[in-house]
DNA sequence: GTGGTCTAGACCACT
DNA sequence: GTGGTCTAGACCACC
């Protein structure tokens, strides 16, 4: 799941901005342990994909910076739509 | 490279379970440096796409995109019936 | 890049809070290995100057003067005594 | 703990190649859950302190590069109370 | 035995 | 309610 995850943000698949499930919820989609979802979500976190805040839910996070491999595909936008999923392929 | 092995993979091109060239290999084959190859292989690996297991190579993982919505419940093997919890709900 | 994120946090820069690239991200940033980046920020972590927080990521250290110590230790609530096993250390 | 694991690394009090306690041992002795140690143990391999092994047990990782001169701690002069969380030791 | 990972459930601080 | 964190216990792969 961690790295599904990470594979759609990183190809647009999920937007900057996207609203995550709550842990809670997505454990209960998933058939999974909280526990699960919520390492998850803290290694993205950890690793700049999302953005946790404490009462508020995880989003994906806006800007990243260039990531090495992907250089073109316009992924730092402002705000309009940027590769709007897609992009790759 | 990394996205075009990304994309192969995605799209079926790339089934899953087959075994990649090694790094050197696929270097020389593209006249990279070997750097380049196992950077990309290696954030393949991080995306799910790949698996790198020690004295194996590098495979293409089973697909396990982000939609599989449940888990199958009863991986956790052992002896005794799988979901004896009654699994997740 | 060690010395100018000490040179940026100790002249205000980067403010109290900030949130710092991911190592992955910011070693895609500057070209450099991805250890280089850990081993920096472990070491400004190390001096106090960031803040590596688990799930968190890493985050521009805020200016305590407090001591603070010891976590106040029984906070797991609950029902029965809190600390009931001699507290961690 | 995994602040305390990082220090004693840092500061050379636990030497490279120093086999530390199993999880399931640590958690004991210091009456926390197993999980607690594991997730410590994990961001600790992350970050490149420590090393471990599928049951070979969890040693100080070798060599970190970057040894560097140590910051002595409280040079920042100024303010006064740097070292407020007490520093490496 | 060891580390790695998961479950199921709990309390906390914060919004 | 949400994320963050911890407990207690389990099974796995590997050595």
């Amino acid at each position: 799941m961690e790295a599904a995850l990470r594979a759609a943000i990183r190809d647009g698949t999920l937007a900057a901005g996207t609203r995550l499930p709550s842990s809670r919820d997505l454990a209960g989609q998933l058939g999974v342990a909280r526990g699960t979802v919520t390492a998850a979500y803290a290694q993205l976190v950890a690793e700049g994909y999302l953005t946790a805040k404490r009462g508020s839910g995880t989003t994906v996070a806006a800007v990243r910076g260039l990531s090495r491999t992907r250089p073109r595909c316009g992924r730092r936008g402002g705000g309009g739509s940027t590769c709007d999923r897609g992009c790759p392929r």
